[in-house]
DNA sequence: TGGCCGTGTACTGTATACAGTATACAGATG
DNA sequence: CATCTGTATACTGTATACAGTACACGGCCA
């Protein structure tokens, strides 16, 4: 008899207010100028202030959130300076991941990857959101099967800040389909062992989003 | 006129707690075995349960902490294999931000890092502790340099960790004197301005105190 | 004596109450 | 009319109260 193990994970109510907030602030729900009140959200939500309490200060500390001028929160803002720190700060993790990688993986988690790229990239006239999903799932697949943990916190909450601010999405100005077909190579050159091949062409790949990011700011201010 | 501004920062009973608890932790007062409770905890400071519920929350995030089975929190524990996985996390962070100074670092920075090393290495009898104090305040003060706020988050996270395993202090059976004087050369292959040679050499720097690690442990297993 | 079951207890999560603080606004004063 | 000052208020941080849950322990039965 083999039963599955009921998730007794221990799911807090400040958990599920975190997930919303999360999805609000992606889909736009929340925009820069709102300011998030504890117990406006409290009364919003239904529930008291605690749990309310702890999801914003969760956000606050992983920089999704900053603390308003007149009591609050705001969405945290992020100069272009600040971008390209993200995109050094992603370089360092995704790098080191392809570098293990290359050392360790076998053929099948190879086209494991492959297999999930193609799925993944497989989008019917996607919105930016869509490819912002798919883009962030083909990365962290290559992460996870890197098998560091810690590298996998750090990717997630280098994407969060990401995700916070619309990053990594290759915005909507900008041809996000030149993205696309990308992420192949990037197994091949994990394929080859190549510790600095791999290396290389992680980093490329992640310097060329960081283009089409300032490009796609570029223009943003434009408007 | 020209006062002194006076520190508005917000100072949170939860901080306070936050800050008591590494110190017990670094200071071997809270040792694996201890469970901390909420109550107990807020009873012994005098305050409510809120605050020190704050901080336990914040260093179970961290991963710091961990929830025990029968309530409260206990230090978590770490295996080999995630000890591993911490010094390859530190290697990508620590070497991006090798290669960042080996590309923009300027003379007077790298005088002022020697500077520094020379002062922290100097120690007259140190405890186990004062190393881990010194070596961190040194591998900090790169990071700083390299001015990349989010690679500076994340090596605070690493070492945050650490410090609850006790780790990266080059364990008490081990000989310390051997990685001290190692931190110079850190900066000469900085100053190479030879990303490469920067990254490489840092990476081995790190991979020598994962060796001295291992070691260490091994000693421990012996007792 | 060993296993099982019910009850007590210890601890948590959530709600609410209270007090302090900073901002905003209105009124006063030159 | 502009600037300063006092007061209201909006929001936070902390304390406390309440209810649910999971574990442990002791008693009961085989």
């Amino acid at each position: 008899m083999a039963l599955k193990q009921i998730k007794t994970q221990r799911r807090r109510l400040a958990d599920e207010v975190y997930d919303q907030l999360v999805e609000a602030i992606m889909s736009r729900d929340i925009s820069a100028e709102d300011r998030l009140v504890q117990e406006k959200l409290a009364a919003e939500l239904n529930i008291s202030r605690t749990p309310v309490r702890e999801a914003l200060m969760r956000l606050e500390t992983e920089g999704v959130l900053e603390v308003a001028a007149s009591g609050g929160f705001r969405l945290a803002r992020m100069d272009q300076a600040e971008v390209r720190q993200l995109y050094q700060a992603r370089a360092a993790i995704e790098g080191q991941a392809a570098r293990i990688l290359a050392v360790h993986a076998e053929r099948e988690v190879l086209d494991g990857l492959r297999d999930l790229i193609r799925r993944e990239e497989n989008l019917t006239n996607p919105t930016t959101r869509d490819y912002f999903v798919a883009n962030r799932r083909i990365h962290r697949a290559f992460m996870v099967e890197a098998g560091n943990k810690f590298l996998l916190d750090m990717f997630d909450m280098i994407w969060g800040k990401a995700m916070a601010f619309h990053l990594f999405s290759a915005i909507e100005n900008v041809d996000i389909t030149m993205s696309l077909g990308d992420h192949l190579t990037l197994v091949d050159a994990i394929a080859t062992g190549d510790v600095t091949e791999a290396l290389e062409t992680f980093t490329s790949h992640i310097q060329a989003g960081f283009d089409l990011q300032i490009e796609g700011l570029k223009e943003v201010d434009r408007d």
